[in-house]
DNA sequence: TCTGGGGTCCTAGGACCC
DNA sequence: TCTGGGGTCCTAGGACCC
């Protein structure tokens, strides 16, 4: 390992920091249940792509037994006896919903990190002790009032304690959605009734792993040897231990990263065999990559495409991919096209059919740091010229208003979305109407 | 009938070099 | 009869997150 990787250090002390974690309550539920008033109190949970698995549940839901994760069908019964309310994922009203949530946050804290959809960091070490539970209502009232979804807050002297203290607000209902691990006088006996799994960085390998060697709870692991851990755990494992030992190694990261892969892939609603329908598919999703590589002003030196038949059923089964390198790195739409469709030509066999395909857009670079190769003919000026226009009125008219004819306009490979909510917030002619 | 999508980081081991 | 050692780079695979 190289000897100056940052990763190996931490810090003598940090008991000065303090994080919270806000983490809206079953998201993606809330969301819909924000333009749907009547789902109040009823079991709601919302499907993954193609209607396919349950990837939320309102607390109602939770209560009837629906699994997260696993496949809708499997639930059928349990929906149809319960009359859960059943939604095929509107990622467009999440994103926008997410979106003001995460603005009120810039607004109310001094340092946020968006996490993720639904969960955000803050940094609120500046701020007096004891005005932190007062804070955190706030942040719960303005974001219900504002939004209308309820959101959880844990706060904590490490990120990692931030989100044991953000699960425990959300287990148990006598807390009212927030914990504050700073002024709880025994956090060992608390630690003695969470399970290992609900560590952040303890996911399913781990915990069985470390079950199997009498370490069942939060508090056992925080026991647990330094050294043992880091041999088994890597350096990750090592620092998780720290954290919940209070020494912060996780800082707050206020500006995203650039991305370092760009990945599209969509699994289909009904298999596909013929070649011109996975070219189709795969021209829109490297399409749709090159928008997200332009936005963030990198370009790609090689691309990634995969194919694979339905690993589930009983057909003739076959899974395949090839790395092309691009012979200039480019963020041009029409040249990863190209190349991206020379390696499908590549690696389809016909004869199966193809439930699931994507493209990943790999060894980004900014795009500012381009050198062209000597041999290079097309003009990129023109091309990245056309490329801005294209993304411009797509932004304004929608997605996928100019494209590219190879993309085709059949859409073959659409998924299955029976149960779409509309897009309340972000399409004018699905915007909530009120009769008074 | 029906099983998501998009990411990151770390590590071990092989190839290769001097 | 002898068969080094240390370093870098790359990749595949495994772990995790939401």
């Amino acid at each position: 390992m190289n000897s100056t990787n940052p990763n190996n250090k931490f810090p003598e002390s940090a008991l000065n920091n303090v994080f919270a974690l806000v983490d809206c309550n079953n998201f993606y539920a809330s969301c819909e249940r924000l333009f749907n008033p009547k789902l109040e109190k009823k079991p709601v949970i919302v499907l993954s792509n193609n209607d396919g698995c349950v990837i939320a549940r309102s607390n109602e839901a939770k209560a009837t037994g629906i699994k997260m994760g696993a496949p809708a069908f499997e639930f059928k019964e349990l929906i149809t006896k319960h009359r859960v309310h059943v939604f095929s994922s509107n990622y467009a009203l999440y994103g926008d919903i997410s979106n003001r949530i995460m603005s009120i946050l810039y607004e109310l804290a001094p340092d946020v990190e968006v996490y993720s959809v639904d969960e955000a960091f803050l940094d609120l070490s500046k701020m007096k002790f004891e005005d932190l539970a007062a804070f955190a209502k706030k942040i719960r009232k303005t974001v219900k009032q504002w939004v209308g979804v309820p959101v959880s807050v844990g706060i904590g002297p490490t990120k990692t304690l931030a989100k044991i203290a953000n699960h425990v607000a959300k287990k148990n209902p006598e807390y009212a959605n927030i914990v504050n691990l700073c002024t709880i006088e025994n956090t060992d006996n608390l630690f003695k009734t969470i399970p290992v799994s609900g560590i952040w960085g303890v996911g399913r390998a781990y915990s069985n792993f470390l079950m199997e060697r009498g370490i069942h709870t939060v508090y056992d692991f925080k026991k647990s040897d330094e050294n043992w851990v880091r041999k088994h755990m890597g350096v990750i494992g090592q620092k998780t231990l720290f954290e919940l030992r209070g020494v912060s190694c996780l800082s707050l990261e206020a500006f995203a990263p650039d991305k370092k892969n760009i990945c599209i892939s969509r699994s289909f609603g009904t298999p596909l065999g013929s070649f011109e329908d996975l070219e189709q598919a795969t021209s829109t999703f490297v399409t749709r990559a090159a928008e997200k590589l332009r936005l963030q002003k990198s370009c790609a030196r090689a691309v990634f495409v995969f194919v694979m038949t339905n690993r589930f059923s009983n057909t003739p089964k076959y899974v395949n991919s090839t790395l092309i390198q691009l012979p200039v790195p480019t963020s041009i739409t029409s040249e990863i096209i190209h190349h991206s469709l020379k390696g499908l030509k590549k690696i389809y066999r016909p004869g199966y059919k193809y439930k699931k395909t994507g493209i990943i857009l790999s060894d980004l670079i900014p795009d500012d740091q381009l050198q062209y190769g000597i041999w290079d003919d097309l003009n990129r000026e023109n091309f990245t010229g056309l490329m801005q226009v294209v993304d411009k009125i797509n932004a304004r008219v929608g997605q996928g208003a100019v494209k590219f004819a190879v993309q085709g306009t059949k859409k073959q490979w659409k998924m299955h979305q029976e149960r779409l909510s509309p897009q309340y917030t972000s399409k004018w002619n699905e915007l909530l109407t009120i009769k008074i």
